[in-house]
DNA sequence: CTAGCTTCCTGATAGC
DNA sequence: TGCTATCAGGAAGCTA
């Protein structure tokens, strides 16, 4: 599932191959990822659209065309976006093609359906896509221990689920959070409530030190990324608590154990994370 | 305001 | 072998 790291990835390997393309055609296989506006309006809008830039925010991507308009798109769990030539062939659960004027093609193949498109007029505020409830990005020097403490210290929820709550940071799910938490020595389950001064430093420190090493592990050419048809990140293998399960703690050598927290599986290591 | 539950969707896996 | 049941999981929408 693509979080911050690996929608940043896509953004940098595709934004070079998207830039100054006039999208030609829009095939729509499946409308139900078009969230905003309805199917054909969407492609009206598209069509002659010509691209600018390519940015992100927490989990968004946004193409910026030169009139100013944008498509935003998540990709939610299983979402793959590819640049891949007009004759290759479509695959199972491709539900939205643009063309480019170039002759490649944008594709956009999610096998659970979960993932969505918007078109936003240049004039339009955006209040559609939930980007406006985002939180800090993980790199904005406003991320501090203070401001941490100050929007989750008293909740009674586990830091592992609050640290999913993108309206407090953006970008953060459930293979990060693993990575986080573990770094910063603190055990899934523990309440915000619970987490004192230094964890809450600890916290503040990994959260952009995580996502920086996420970026640059993942990195890789265009060619390895459509090869692994843009879901098979270089960092998987470099995971040290997510999905290790079993193995051995890099730092200590205890069993990592794995247990559910608000229903998402956590793996995390019972020394190097403290109970308390 | 927070918390808790449900929905979406299909491939993988477990159980019989 | 082949069937059915269960589950993963990001985020929104709903109720309490």
């Amino acid at each position: 599932m693509p979080e911050l790291p690996e929608v940043e990835t896509i953004r940098r390997i595709l934004e070079p191959q998207m830039v100054n393309q006039k999208i030609t055609d829009i095939q729509v296989f499946n409308s139900q990822v078009i969230a905003y506006p309805e199917e054909e309006l969407f492609c009206k809008e598209l069509k002659g659209q010509v691209i600018s830039n390519m940015t992100r925010r927490g989990k968004f991507l946004t193409v910026y065309f030169i009139n100013g308009d944008r498509l935003v798109l998540h990709l939610r769990m299983t979402g793959q976006l590819l640049v891949m030539p007009a004759d290759a062939e479509v695959e199972k659960h491709t539900h939205l093609i643009l063309t480019l004027s170039g002759g490649n093609q944008i594709r956009y193949i999610d096998v659970r359906r979960f993932g969505r498109f918007w078109y936003i007029k240049s004039e339009e505020t955006d209040t559609y896509t939930g980007q406006d409830k985002l939180g800090l990005e993980p790199f904005d020097e406003k991320l501090t221990a203070e401001y941490l403490k100050s929007k989750l210290s008293g909740r009674k929820k586990s830091i592992k689920e609050m640290l999913h709550d993108q309206s407090i940071v953006a970008g953060i799910g459930n293979i990060y959070s693993d990575e986080i938490l573990y770094v910063a020595g603190i055990y899934p389950e523990r309440k915000c409530l619970e987490l004192d001064d230094r964890e809450w430093i600890r916290l503040a420190e990994k959260i952009p030190e995580i996502m920086t090493w996420g970026i640059e592990t993942n990195d890789m050419t265009p060619e390895e990324y459509l090869a692994g048809k843009g879901k098979e990140y270089q960092n998987m293998p470099n995971l040290k608590a997510y999905g290790q399960a079993g193995k051995s703690c890099v730092k200590c050598g205890t069993l990592m154990e794995k247990i559910t927290v608000g229903g998402r599986s956590s793996t995390y290591c019972p020394a190097c994370q403290s109970c308390d």
